[in-house]
DNA sequence: TCGTTTATGGGATTCAAGTCCCATAACGAC
DNA sequence: GTCGTTATGGGACTTGAATCCCATAAACGA
């Protein structure tokens, strides 16, 4: 039984292997196994368990290539008005939108940060630290590059997928919850401090 | 080589043997081991490997058991007074303090309450809460109960390991920074929300 | 003291993750 | 077509976690 190839080349062949490692796994991934082993991508695959793992030596290497990249340079419209409050709305919106579509995928992320062996993890490298950034722009003149840094960290560890899994899994809050309070609903209390001054 | 055991009675043997496996446990993770296995935990404790999966039935479950417990009732000291800035900054110092302190344990949990099979973990019920309720109380009057529980959540979700774990590994902030910004510095942005009203 | 209970020890075994080695079939240059 | 290269396949082997079974020695009740 084997694959039909609709290209041929040897360097493509190693490409399209890999590839379709990748696919397999994102696919386990989406029908509900947390994390597949190597040998289920390579048989999903259909390809050898051994040839699994030629491409990824371990299953770790694996979940972090199949890490689906999000390559945006902004969270923001075409056009989105130089208000701080609607642009950082936008942003967050978008950003836990995000977030919550790949959560199944953060947590693994998440996992695999925390279990290492550290030395590895090309991903995770805080892109959306720049995203708040770029929202919180028209403060820059008010606040000063370094506190709109800080402002944008602040942000992001409130959002993020270790929030998101501190607030579902014990305090019990529904997903939800996360989204609609930063809907036209008024600040209250944990978004907080862009409406202070 | 026979430990020798100052009691006898043979409830008391059990008993004395499991907090042995624990204490041992713990002193591998105190001497850099961030998860000791079964077997080292039995090795260190003096016990056989047997013995030690008859206690604990996996490496995870012996972990969980060595987890330290935090019994306080509250994160105040005697006389906290009623002016909740004060009450809420001490707690919240406590409080970032007691993760700090045992920061690599913290890791450990949440990586494993990562891995699932989700069904275990009697740990990680949120016992924090009630100790930033607890600070919070002054406020019930003006706030009303649960305005002073979602506060605490997410003064919570602010300060907890989750979120320590993302600015100190991706976002690489010192864990100094964390608790300077609590200590008597006027706060401007990140923890918010209590000066706002 | 004797027999039973019970906590422990030791070793064989399973299972999953990874590694290694060798065979083979497809590809490409000639 | 032939031959060397290369991607793949199959299986044996290692290691760590965990289970199972049986033996033993200490504790207990009589």
């Amino acid at each position: 039984m084997s694959t039909v190839y609709e290209e041929s080349g040897r360097t493509r062949q190693k490409a399209r292997t890999r590839s379709q490692l990748i696919a397999a796994t994102r696919a386990l991934i989406a029908a509900g196994t947390a994390s597949p082993t190597v040998e289920q991508a390579a048989e999903a695959a259909s390809v050898s368990r051994t040839t699994g793992y030629r491409y990824f030596p371990s299953q770790k290497a694996l979940l972090i290539a199949a890490h689906p990249e999000i390559q945006t340079s902004s969270l923001l419209p075409d056009e989105p008005g130089d208000d701080p409050v609607t642009r950082l709305d936008l942003a967050i919106e978008t950003f836990i939108g995000l977030v919550l579509e790949s959560e199944g995928q953060q947590r693994t992320m998440l996992r695999l940060s925390l279990e290492s062996d550290a030395t590895d993890l090309p991903l995770r490298q805080g892109r959306a630290i720049g995203w708040f950034v770029d929202a919180l722009a028209p403060l820059e003149p008010r606040l000063g590059k370094a506190n709109i840094h800080r402002l944008a960290v602040a942000i992001r560890s409130a959002v993020g997928i270790e929030s998101l899994v501190w607030l579902t899994d014990i305090a019990g809050l529904s997903r939800e919850v996360g989204v609609t309070r930063f809907d036209g609903h008024p600040r209250s209390g944990a978004s907080a401090s862009e409406g202070c001054p």
